[in-house]
DNA sequence: GTCTATATCGGGATAGAC
DNA sequence: GTCTATCCCGATATAGAC
């Protein structure tokens, strides 16, 4: 793999990143990655010896790219509002340049579960570090008989879930009109943001 | 299609759903739903001509049955907080009965965005007069300049995305413990709730 | 209605020329 | 490294006996 091969090789990892993330493993079609690619079926096995290691190439850098680099957010000073607000607002940003990738990391990992370790491995995260920190953070901040989860996840889905359900929201709310559901991600930032922050502020005895 | 049908055809739907719903369209092997209909696959496409056909029923059944009828909670005359905290634990107790349900339905609207329109249709459902009575429920209890689809989106964000991501979560969120998870998913009926009421509550100029 | 055997085709993978 | 032609298997669909 010497400097030459970069330039196709990049131009087909782009087109199996493109169709991947659209068709899903099962729905992509090594033709239609090498139509994409402006080559033929063939270089791509040179590349990549099959259909399944060029989908894994795909499939670690989108998860990587799913689950940010957090640290720098978790191991901050700031308190833990300005931490929320902060993630909600670059993770937005992030789904709403790559507006596949939820549905497509939902899709894939549903349809091989057992790969879920393997992938955290080779991205080089560690779940059980990251839960540590998490409830670390929420010392003090949640009663003690609470979840921290049950925060994370309520953020986690009102972020994420928007993008990918998006193709029926888009007709059950806006009708199909598409501009208007792109607007409406725009306010999501400050929604969502806004939303966090009141489910951190206590209130008297919801539960 | 007489009565003595029934018998086989609907074994071959129950056996299609459970493949379907698994796997997905195209994930799905006519082979696979014969074995677990104890037939073959002639029978089939004996009983419904093609794939395509026999996905369209097990589709359309799935799709109705994820918008619930919430006809009944909409016109009701309880107070919004009541009907919200109702939706909630029917529609999370549909879920944990269904939990391939929304995987699912994602995955394949996003497949085939076109089939939404003629799916309410055939399910009888129509999203205008829905989003139409949401706009009036929210009368008063939202400020005028807000709008109520963010509140309905988070609430059913925080009660779909932890289903439709749940392989994913088992492992981030309890090291793959499967029972924990579902434990975790318990508790959520009275979360979600009380999340949703807490963003129901005016608090002072949040947004 | 139910089964076995088979036709037909699409798609992943390889051979081999250049 | 790049291309065309081809192999081969798996999956949908059908024919036809019972």
């Amino acid at each position: 793999m010497n400097e030459r091969d970069k330039g196709t090789e990049e131009k087909i990892v782009q087109a199996a990143r493109a169709v991947f993330l659209r068709k899903g493993y099962n729905g992509a079609r090594m033709q239609e990655i090498a139509d994409e690619a402006g080559t033929n079926k063939a270089l791509l096995h040179y590349y990549f010896r099959s259909k399944d290691r060029l989908f894994e190439v795909i499939f670690l850098q989108s998860f990587s790219q799913f689950f940010p680099k957090v640290s720098t957010i978790l191991t901050g000073n700031e308190p833990l509002p300005v931490k929320v607000v902060s993630f909600v607002e670059h993770y937005i940003d992030l789904l709403r340049e790559n507006p596949y990738l939820p549905q497509f990391i939902l899709s894939e990992v549903s349809r091989d579960p057992e790969s879920v370790p393997r992938l955290f491995q080779a991205a080089g995260l560690n779940p059980e570090w990251f839960m540590g920190q998490l409830a670390n953070i929420g010392q003090g901040v949640f009663p003690p008989g609470s979840d921290v989860r049950h925060f994370i996840l309520n953020m986690l889905s009102m972020c994420i879930f928007p993008f990918a359900a998006r193709p029926l929201l888009t007709r059950v709310m806006f009708s199909g009109d598409d501009a208007a559901y792109e607007n409406f991600l725009d306010q999501r930032k400050r929604e969502v943001s806004s939303a966090c922050l009141q489910l951190l502020s206590p209130t008297a005895g919801q539960r």
